[in-house]
DNA sequence: GCAATAATAGCACGGTCGTACTATTATTCG
DNA sequence: CGAATAATAGTACGACCGTGCTATTATTGC
């Protein structure tokens, strides 16, 4: 009962570093089941779908995604500093993964293939973008933006931002992405401010 | 001499619109040749490996980009109006693929797998990035612009806001995507101008 | 420690992948 | 028209895909 799932969250972690590298649609049962020391049907035991093995990457993903970029951010004060703080936050969590980021790369590789995976990954994003609205609202609510702002523009214009940076660094490889894209959140900053 | 171009150039075309619809990398020799009412070593044998189809695929999509967006852009006038053009034609541009913008896609399939493809994807990113900060210079030249504007902060910024748009539009189904966009995009011009 | 049960391996299946090689048709050109 | 050549089909290959099924081994709870 124990041994089990630890397999299953040594299987995860590894299939997490995998998405990240290559992306979740190239993580296969066989290659994942070869970098995790297991056969092929004993990886396939614990879940009993790809879709489901897929899922859980993603629902691992979020979870280390929330606990790095967003919980800390909540600490300290809200306003332009918390916005500051999570880009910060977004920023290191992309380069501590091996690869890209797993939800950027999701995002186009579910574009267009309907089904359960898809759905979550949307959810996923909009539970995102949520979190970049509210992080307006609260800077209303500290008067370091002005009151008559939108509050769903603003989390448009950070995430496109965000994608942005995250191609010219991942793709591109401009060097000069980092300061590139300080000066645009700066900018948006001052913009709705 | 001329049926196997044809046959060539219709096989490309099938493929542009099957990736477009389902990604690059998903354009798979059999699914093509069914596709084009060919069989797999029929159609095989007009490119010589897949990374061949790929980048040629990749290239026509090139050509329409240009013929589509860029070139009835120069025609109109310069500075803002035409930056203003390009944003337009690019919409249609994504409107008019059955799928989603093909770059876009294969910026994301080929982020962490070197080869040829790759080497091309970039490449093509580069150029489309050049043209964009073309653009800011020509507006700085008609006086629509400042004079002291950074023209590849400006294609980083606009390049990002077609991101997100992609994104919102493609993906996550928003219904304001293109309200949204359109803000942007005159506070984008506000912040150079 | 032993029985119940969970975890894993082995093997097989039909399918598709990219890529060869060899025929057989179509097309072109003199 | 007929010969040279180009275009296409046929077939096969080894590899890997996701998914079942059946053993076997390891872990658990009494």
């Amino acid at each position: 009962m124990s041994k089990g799932d630890d397999t299953r969250q040594a299987i995860l972690q590894s299939g997490l570093e995998m998405a990240s590298r290559i992306g979740l649609e190239q993580v296969t049962i066989g290659s994942l089941a070869r970098q995790s020391g297991l056969s092929k049907s004993g990886l396939y035991a614990h879940f009993q779908a790809k879709e489901t093995l897929q899922i859980e990457i993603l629902q691992l993903a979020g979870q280390i995604f929330a606990a790095s970029v967003l919980v800390p951010a909540l600490r300290s004060a809200s306003g332009i500093a918390r916005i500051r703080r999570v880009v910060a936050n977004w920023r290191a969590w992309n380069e501590n993964l091996s690869g890209g980021c797993v939800f950027a790369s999701a995002c186009n590789e579910y574009r267009d293939r309907p089904g359960r995976v898809r759905d979550f990954v949307v959810a996923q994003q909009r539970e995102w973008l949520a979190s970049l609205q509210r992080l307006a609202q609260s800077a209303v609510e500290t008067g370091d933006f002005r009151s008559d702002i939108d509050s769903a523009q603003f989390a448009y214009d950070l995430y496109s931002s965000l994608l942005g940076f995250h191609l010219f660094r991942n793709m591109l490889d401009l060097p000069d992405a980092d300061q590139r894209q300080a000066r645009a959140l700066e900018q948006l900053l001052d913009n709705y401010r």
